[in-house]
DNA sequence: GCGGGTCGGATTGTTGGACAATCTCCGCGC
DNA sequence: GCGCGGAGATTGTCCAACAATCCGACCCGC
């Protein structure tokens, strides 16, 4: 049981070293997921691989990898030849996450109520509290509201029970902060803890076609927006 | 309007030519996937890239490349620093693949069944009718079944117009095959076709909920087969 | 023997550099 | 104007090398 004495010990005695910084294409991804979310990268912005080996200090061939997973989680867009741009939420990107999103969400709903005899669970309810002690703050950080908003519907997948479905939604999550970071002009943090926690009770009276509701209330929202 | 007349021309005068040829990466996923669902790469073996790179005579980046979209279909299995492996259909992984094809698939039926009046769509029906010929015949090689199956929840997919969903859904395609396959020892042809004739039917008279009792069943039998 | 650590081969992760293929833009000639 | 080309920029692929890591065989004191 202690084959890994050397191991842990080279662990502990460096503990920012290189075996937990190894993975170049992570820390790339990492690096432009944050500027993308903030807002620093620009939706429609050319993602040239020069400039991310210039700008990030790795391989092309790393920043290469590191495009295709960004496209993978939605946030890019890669075509041949033409290269990589910072993905837009358009109506049309924004009907396709929604789309997916509630195929995912309404069966994480269904095995939730089914396994916890039509209840939501506990750590959901949790989820929604945390976002309401947010949402109550005086002007709270939009990115607080964010985190805590990503919190709850996460916590609904989770409560699903299925690690391959919350894996799958994880994958949306780039497109889903871009959502939910569209929705700051529209929505209050009052309104969006209302809307959360009406959707707690309208789970346990109606089932998952409450969800569906609220799925649609929030995309229509952006929707009207983006025109 | 015709400033691509060069370009359509170049495309015209040579059909087959590097210009639709070009993806090296794209060559060495098909004929890895095409080796893997021949049963010719047993699953669990492991597939080095140095091998890869001899037997299709690519770099090993691209091969690389090639292991890491594998992996998204869910045919390999990639571990940092331990390499890759074909996927093995086991219990656990036959459970995550019907939990998202059961959230895909039902959310297809429902905007299905929603857009057409509670009718299942023409191109549906076509595609059982299809599965009941090619089952019908005699002694039908089970590669024509596995396609038929394929293109009967496809058709259903696609009926639910959503591209996204279907695009979600196409990455299953590699676990489905490999699903139907280990159906064949289980499930004659005539079961197969009945199965679905019935679908068509379920679906009309109860929605959705009928396709998931088709998906637990098919889910079941494998399961119990693999112990 | 035997549980433990150590060492070396095998494999993967990353980098640099190179060249071909392709796209995009701009000026040229009609 | 309009389409044709050429130049520059960018991407796609390949080759070669080294570092990091893993795995299994070996060794060693008990």
């Amino acid at each position: 049981m202690l084959r890994r004495t050397l191991r842990q010990y080279r662990q502990v005695m460096s503990p920012s070293s290189p075996a937990e910084a190894p993975a170049a294409v992570t820390r790339v991804v990492a690096a432009l997921r944050a500027r993308i979310l903030d807002g620093e990268l620009a939706p429609g912005d050319r993602l040239v691989e020069r400039m991310i080996v210039e700008d990030h200090d790795c391989a092309r061939h790393t920043a290469r990898v590191a495009l295709r997973t960004l496209q993978e989680e939605g946030l890019a867009t890669v075509e041949r030849n033409r290269g990589a741009h910072v993905a837009a939420l358009d109506a049309q990107r924004l009907r396709g996450l929604f789309e997916v999103r509630t195929a995912l969400e309404l069966e994480s709903a269904h095995r939730m109520l089914e396994r916890h005899d039509g209840r939501v669970a506990d750590e959901v309810h949790r989820a929604v509290a945390d976002l309401d002690r947010v949402c109550a703050r005086s002007s709270p950080p939009w990115r607080a509201i964010v985190e805590a908003h990503e919190g709850v519907h996460e916590a609904l997948v989770r409560a699903g029970e299925s690690e391959r479905i919350a894996e799958a939604y994880a994958r949306l999550s780039g497109e889903l902060r871009l959502f939910v970071i569209a929705l700051r002009p529209l929505w209050t943090p009052a309104t969006m803890a209302e809307h959360h926690r009406r959707l707690l009770a309208a789970l346990e009276r109606e089932g998952p076609a409450a969800l569906r509701r609220h799925l649609v209330e929030g995309e229509e929202t952006v929707r009207r927006a983006l025109g």
